[in-house]
DNA sequence: TTGTACGCGTTATCAT
DNA sequence: ATGATAACGCGTACAA
């Protein structure tokens, strides 16, 4: 076992000092040609790598992202991590990721642990508990002792940071309009408790697009979840109980289960009612039928906020304090679940 | 914007000295206990927390773990990187995560990055194309400079180390008997190619299982899966080809492509044919049928290897040097896709 | 009871 | 052309 070896070893290896070493490695032309390629010959036999840490210590820069997440198995925070992973990798950034598993103590506790030291910046979504509590000292600290933050998805309008959103309300009238488009007249809406941000802006879009096309918005059919773990009889008895031909649902999962609820009430899909969610994941792709879908495009949210990141730790100076919030466009990838002609319905 | 609070600040603003500020922080006896509260108040004031990677350096620790996967849009990674969380904050552990994309070179590149002082040691699973090439000089590098490495899931025998996973083979049996106390006759198994360890291990359960009930094997049954992009056509294919009355899917993605194939060649899941899988994930449980699957409880596979990890990094010395590899049941969860009774086929 | 000195690994600056 | 020194932030052995 050999552990890692470091500047001063060489330096005494070689019979040198350590400033020499640390200068012919980084190719200075103060020395000699001679001892530069002695010194480089004998670093790479033996593997030298400098050590991280003691250059975050000195710099002051660690090159690590901090991202702080509610929950990881769900596709599209999966995405979303591989869009900054590969952005970060690309720029020679290593990328930390913490789960707040929606628990707003895990959140704050994360993000202390990664702010002393441990990361130049962060990007987050904020947890739901958060989002309810309406807590933000966490972020402002952060922010106040000078590290960027950009929040992605479930962002908080009162934290001036950049900032990578969808259209959430955009997104849910694309999709409700398409359901109207496909003569729907009875559609509900499977959604999250108001709090979260995003479930709420998908639910407005929702209202919006029933009443642009002149359609009543029924309270009772709006299903608002709020137990994750619950979510599937809570949704299968909603539907048995309403009378709906078209369903919107704000990720993938409500929209499995509402196809579900959709059969044992004796419907098929999407002949006699028709299903579409947010969040484009791998069960909208192989459930059957497969699912039609409000995409969110995380792996571009994720490479657009680690951009928008670096870009900031990179900047020369403060001069620039605007903050940025970019809309990634949405998308509707149509498929079985929504695919029939106006015509079948009615 | 008020930068990180050092000791030293605080040795400034107190007119003490730092080494004053440290110990009284740490409550040693050797401080008066009036200074002693002056300058803890001092700190929780202005909300003083030690920089880690100051700390880091002094004690050549980081209590950061490093996760090294092949991929993340995967329930099964998903709840491992859940279990590892977990058991590491617990602890007072961080986790660093790097995606290797299955590419070689990117895990060689981030293991690399993470051993030059950012992780006190690694768990991973190692990328498909590195069983392929059978190249393991990056573990052994990593091993060799005294970081302990847990491997789990995809594991490689030559390497040496801790390693955490389920008998696969022993899963898959399970899952073909399952099938066979079913009345299947025809039993076939989509599964991946051979230089991916747990899809080797797998097949040769499929195997034994087939030929400890007296079963023919036949090699056209078996399906073995390259490209995850082109899985599902490739899977519809086959089905519509065979004469297939249940499948064993060595991941949920195939298992519900194969449930796709066998309806669009007419027959009824569970009724005509069953089909059973591996990695119990939201797929499995939301699909219609839901499938019948093999768990391989990812999140205590990641918690048991954090626990191996952590208690290897806090041994005293190097003591015990003998490895453990831990097998983690498997355990069959019957879903609808195999719900019926033995009667029902034939 | 408090302070000084040193070291962790690196680099930048300033001697020699 | 090379080396010594200081500094990043912290903790600890030792000196006062």
């Amino acid at each position: 076992m050999k552990p890692k070896l470091t500047l001063k070893q060489i330096a005494r290896e070689l019979d040198v000092s350590v400033s020499t070493v640390s200068k012919a490695l980084r190719d200075s032309a103060e020395i000699s040609e001679e001892t530069r390629q002695k010194i480089k010959a004998f670093a790479k036999l033996y593997n030298y790598k400098p050590n991280n840490i003691a250059l975050s210590l000195k710099n002051r820069k660690t090159r690590t992202i901090g991202i702080v997440l509610p929950e990881i198995v769900h596709d599209f925070f999966a995405t979303v991590i591989g869009g900054v992973e590969q952005v970060a990798n690309k720029h020679g950034y290593n990328v930390i990721i913490c789960l707040s598993n929606n628990s707003f103590d895990r959140e704050v506790m994360n993000m202390e642990m990664l702010a002393n030291g441990s990361t130049d910046g962060f990007i987050l979504s904020v947890a739901k508990e958060t989002q309810q509590k309406e807590d933000y000292h966490h972020l402002e600290e952060v922010i106040n002792q000078g590290m960027p933050v950009v929040m992605f998805d479930r962002v908080v309008d009162e934290i001036v940071c950049d900032k990578v959103i969808i259209d959430d309300s955009e997104g849910a009238k694309k999709a409700v309009q398409h359901l109207i488009d496909l003569n729907c007249r009875k559609i509900g809406i499977i959604t999250t408790v108001d709090y979260v941000s995003v479930g709420k802006l998908r639910t407005k879009g929702y209202i919006e697009a029933l009443q642009k096309n002149g359609m009543q918005v029924d309270e009772e059919n709006i299903l608002k979840i709020e137990d994750m773990e619950r979510s599937e009889e809570e949704i299968i008895d909603f539907i048995k109980k309403r009378e709906l031909d078209g369903i919107f649902a704000v990720n993938e999962q409500f929209g499995a289960s509402a196809v579900r609820g959709l059969k044992e009430k004796g419907l098929e899909v999407p002949k006699d009612a028709v299903v579409i969610s947010f969040s484009d994941g791998e069960l909208s792709k192989r459930f059957i039928p497969s699912l039609s879908t409000i995409s969110q495009h995380g792996a571009e949210m994720g490479a657009r906020a680690a951009e928008l990141l670096i870009e900031r730790l990179e900047r020369p100076v403060e001069a620039d304090e605007r903050f940025k919030t970019e809309v990634i466009e949405t998308s509707l990838i149509q498929r079985e679940s929504t695919l029939r002609t106006k015509l079948t319905s009615v």
